[in-house]
Formats: structure tokens, C-alpha cells, sequence
RNA sequence: GGUCCCGUCGUCUAGUGGUCUAGGACAUUUGGUUCUCAUCCAAAAGAUCGUGGGUUCGAUUCCCACCGGGAUCACCA
């Protein structure tokens, strides 16, 4: 098996857009097939027509490329063993489900729906009671021929176990005798998962398949089919799933979204990519910033943790904040722009000194508007809120202001530098404290009393600007 | 209910039959830096390694039972 080349895909069901387990089983099939140099392919599974929903395939699109997991083979660009969409393959599904009719590996079952309900009735968790299994020949060609309604089901051994050495799971065993005789094709002509993705599986000379562990109790009936086809079966990873900080199934009542949806909340690619990579998985301390390609270098498959893992938003959170001061404020402006109002794109280099700034107090993209917006509109400042800050009369605090005002006018180098170095001595002389004397400028030109530095922010505002700011407050 | 998987600080994890009085990271708390917040730095607290039995001179590490959590049992994937 060494010597496999290494061919991963993710087969994404266009029922909805894919949630974060998907999303992070699909980051260890890039980087698995990315370390052995092989190819990692977008396949679409789209056999069950009846629950399509428009518009998941640009999804699943946009989670791809917005984390820079872009497939070597996919439905777009094409591919040696295409088609990449399943119910474009209806012709070789056919013809296999045939064949293993032809070997008796599979079956013509001609149960009505009504039958089955009846079955699950007795029993939920009852297993299909095998009815068609041994059919005659004639009484099938009977059925056929007047044109009763029909599935195709595996004939799964009715004895022993299925054994197989799973990449993540270890050396598993399953009973037969829990498996059931699952349908493979449906009345509509067209397959189910269990049939579909073992053919193509095949036929796409995938090497790994990585999926999460509630397909683990159905694989018996997948290694059955690859046996039955005579085909070697791929190397089987069943990944753990992701859990709610109550330890349930992540779910919507949890905040569980998509990629997209922590896309729209200000969430980096990278600092997803690294979110997804450290749950379940360790190197060094987890919580080194890596890139895509890093990951790919540091990647061990074997290292994959057999248990379920929970969504942890702070790790995220830091990773996240982590990512931003790490990229340039040019890079961030760039990820900003759906962030920030139309007005603000427009002064480019301005955004950018005040991402400068504001950086280390960002945890998403989301941050910035709402902690930036009085460098772009003069601020509602309380003249009590200063009064407060400055801790002195108003007639003082008047003066202090006046000679803020006369010492920003004649200073000819307005840097953050230069601004410290003066207001440090002027205040020295004022009777105020450090804090009671910046406090009260900061509000005066923000209307906050949490901003980035004062001096870089009088910068940003301009000579101007912070003048009139701060004259307005006693005006 | 049957079957299968899992069980180390709140979370992600490291680790090994004795060096583990169990290591790191995030979160928490405290201190330092500082014009605020944050960053950064330092430190603290936090796990009798799910519980109970074995095996052993010795078990968190091996075995068993139990308990707890999870998955699955569709003409859905």
C-alpha cells in the first residue's frame, strides 16, 4: 500500500451547504492528498434528487475556495475520469448493479413501501425481513415483465463479520448479521449512496476515503460490494464528528453554521483551516499559526484522535485574532472590504494606518467598523463624560485644553513620537494625571473611552481635525 | 433495545509499566509594561489520568466489569 498513489475526494451531497464536519473532513482530505503529492477531487452526490437544494453547489464552491481547498478534479474544471456528478453516471451504475444481480451479490426486491412501513411499525429498529432475497427466477421475470416496481438490494452474508483495518478506528469487526440488506438502487432507476460511491470510488481510483464515523456501520455492506465487484477497496478513515459545548451534535441551536457563515462573522480562511486542523488533531502545542502548505508539511494522517471533539469558539477566537495581527494591514484591508461602508474603501491608506492600530484589539473583521467609526464622523462627545475622565473643574479642565490645543499648533512634527514626547512634558506641569489628562483628550476626539493610543490617533484625525475636536467640547 | 466506537485539567491535546508530585496550548485569575482597552511578558489556579476490580514489586499506561458519552439500525446522504 505504500506505493498507493494518493487520490482523496470529498463527495458532497447538494441537499444544503455543508457544516463544519464536513468542511474539516475535506481539509484532511487536501492535505492528505497534497503530502503524497496526489490529487484531491470535488465529486457531487446528488442521488437524492427529491431534496436538492438550489444554489448548495455554489456553496460548496465558495467553502472551497474561500479556504484555498481547491480540487484538482471537479464538475467544473473536468477531470480523466469524469463525470464528477453523479447523475451523470446513471448508465454505469446500471450496468454494475446489474452485474452483481448477474454474480447474486444483489438482488430484485419488489416490497411495497406499505410493507416496509408495516415492518418498522412492529419494530423501529427492524431490519428489512429479507422477502425477495430468494425469489425464483420465474416469479422475478413474472414481476418484471408486468412492469412492477422494483429496487435493487445488496445480499449481504447472513453469517460472520467483516473485518477491516481502519486508518483512524484501528482493527474493526462488524457482525453481517447487523447489516442490512440495503437498497442499491432505487425504484426511480437511480442508486443510493451505498452503490454510487463504492463504483466511483472505484472508478476514480480514489485511495483514501475519509468520511465521518455514522458511515462506519455501513461500511460492511461497502466492503461487500468492492468484494463482489473484485475490487480492491480503498483505504477506509472514519474521523470523528464535531460536538456542542454540551457534548451533543452540533446543531443550529448551538450557533452551528457553515464555513460561509463564519466567513460572513469576520473568521480568516487561515485561522479556520487552523481551528479545523488543531480539533482532533495535535502538533506541538496547537496553537501555531499555519499555513495551508504548512499544514500539509506537518500532517500526519496516523495522528487523527479516534474521539469526537468539541467546538471550542475561544480557540477559534484566538486563532483568529492571532491571524490578523500576523497578516499585513494591506492584506487585511483587502479582507476587510466587505466589512466596511463604501465610503471608507475609498480612503485606502487610511483604513490601512488605522488597521495599523486597531489590529491588536481585533478577534474578526467584524470588530473594526464599529471600534473605528469616529475617524470617519465626528463623534457625540458628552462634555460630563470628560469632566469625568479629567477628574477636575471644568474651569481646569477648560485650561488643560487650551494648552493641548496651543502645543498640537505649534508642533511642527505631528508624529505619535513627537506628540508623546510633548504632551508628556506638558502634562507633567498641568496637575494632572497621566491618566486623568489623556483620558479626557481621548474623549474628547473619540466619544470613547477605549480607543488605540492617543497620539496615534490625533495622527490618523490629522492636525486639524483633532483640533477642532477637541475646541468643540468647551465651545 | 442490538451492534460498534470513545473516556487525561472547562476545551484541544502530550505522554509512558516506575523519570508523572501527569507536560503544552486556548479559556480563567493575578502581577508587570502602559494615557484607556488590547497586545506583550511573567505567574497562579485547574486532571486523585471515568469508576471498581484484577495482573505486577509497581499502572494513568496491560486485562475485565461497570458507568458515562457518541454513532448506527431509510427507496437520506
Amino acid at each position: 500500500m505504500a506505493d498507493t498513489h494518493v487520490r482523496t475526494r470529498i463527495a458532497p451531497s447538494p441537499t444544503g451547504v455543508p457544516h463544519i464536519g464536513n468542511t474539516r473532513t475535506a481539509l484532511f482530505d487536501y492535505l492528505l492528498a497534497k503530502k503524497y503529492n496526489g490529487e484531491f477531487i470535488l465529486r457531487i452526490e446528488d442521488t437524492d434528487q427529491d431534496r436538492l437544494v438550489p444554489g448548495a453547489i455554489d456553496k460548496i464552491y465558495d467553502i472551497q475556495k474561500f479556504l484555498g481547498l481547491v480540487p484538482d478534479e471537479d464538475p467544473v474544471v473536468g477531470g480523466p475520469v469524469g463525470p464528477y456528478i453523479q447523475t451523470q453516471r446513471l448508465d454505469i451504475y446500471q450496468q454494475y448493479v446489474q452485474e452483481l444481480v448477474n454474480i447474486g451479490a444483489a438482488y430484485y426486491c419488489f416490497c411495497s413501501e406499505e410493507r416496509l412501513e408495516e415492518l418498522h411499525k412492529k419494530d423501529q429498529y427492524a431490519k428489512y425481513d429479507r422477502h425477495c432475497r430468494n425469489l425464483s427466477a420465474e416469479e422475478i421475470k413474472t414481476k418484471l415483465d408486468s412492469g412492477a416496481p422494483f429496487v435493487i438490494r445488496a445480499k449481504i452474508p447472513e453469517t460472520g463479520f467483516t473485518v477491516w483495518h481502519d486508518l483512524v478506528q484501528g482493527k474493526l469487526s462488524l457482525p453481517n448479521t447487523e447489516c442490512d440488506d440495503k437498497v442499491l438502487m432505487k425504484t426511480n432507476g437511480i442508486p443510493t449512496y451505498h452503490l454510487a460511491s463504492v463504483i466511483d470510488d472505484h472508478l476514480m481510483n480514489i485511495s483514501h476515503v475519509i468520511r465521518g464515523v455514522e458511515w462506519m456501520m455501513s461500511t460492511p455492506v461497502h466492503l461487500f460490494l468492492y468484494e463482489s465487484l473484485g475490487w480492491q477497496p480503498p483505504i477506509l478513515a472514519h474521523v470523528p464528528l464535531i460536538l456542542g459545548p454540551d457534548k451533543s451534535k452540533l446543531s443550529k441551536r448551538h450557533g452551528a453554521k457553515s464555513v460561509l457563515g463564519y466567513a460572513e462573522d469576520g473568521y480568516l480562511p487561515e485561522a479556520i483551516n487552523n481551528f479545523l486542523f488543531y480539533l482532533g488533531f495535535s502538533y506541538q502545542d496547537n496553537s501555531a499559526l499555519l499555513t495551508l502548505d504548512e499544514m500539509v508539511n506537518v500532517f500526519d494522517e496516523h495522528k487523527i484522535q479516534k474521539q469526537n471533539a468539541i467546538f471550542d469558539i475561544q480557540k477559534l477566537n484566538y486563532l483568529n485574532s492571532q491571524w490578523i495581527k500576523k497578516l499585513d494591514s494591506e492584506e487585511i484591508f483587502n479582507r476587510l472590504k466587505s466589512f466596511i461602508p463604501e465610503e471608507w474603501q475609498k480612503e485606502k491608506d487610511k483604513v490601512i494606518s488605522i488597521v495599523n492600530i486597531a489590529k491588536e484589539r481585533m478577534y474578526t473583521l467584524c470588530d473594526f467598523v464599529p471600534a473605528s467609526d469616529y475617524f470617519f464622523s465626528s463623534p457625540a462627545v458628552d462634555k460630563k463624560v470628560v469632566l469625568e475622565q479629567s477628574a477636575h473643574s471644568e474651569e481646569e479642565t477648560k485650561k488643560w485644553f487650551l494648552s493641548a490645543c496651543n502645543l498640537i499648533e505649534k508642533t511642527a512634527i505631528f508624529t505619535s513620537e513627537n506628540l508623546h514626547q510633548e504632551f508628556a512634558d506638558l502634562q507633567k506641569d498641568s496637575g494632572f494625571s497621566p491618566r486623568e489628562a489623556f483620558m479626557s483628550l481621548r474623549v474628547a476626539i473619540s466619544g470613547r473611552t477605549v480607543t488605540p493610543p492617543l497620539f496615534d490617533c490625533f495622527v490618523i484625525l490629522g492636525k486639524e481635525e483633532t483640533l477642532k475636536r477637541l475646541k468643540s467640547v468647551f465651545a
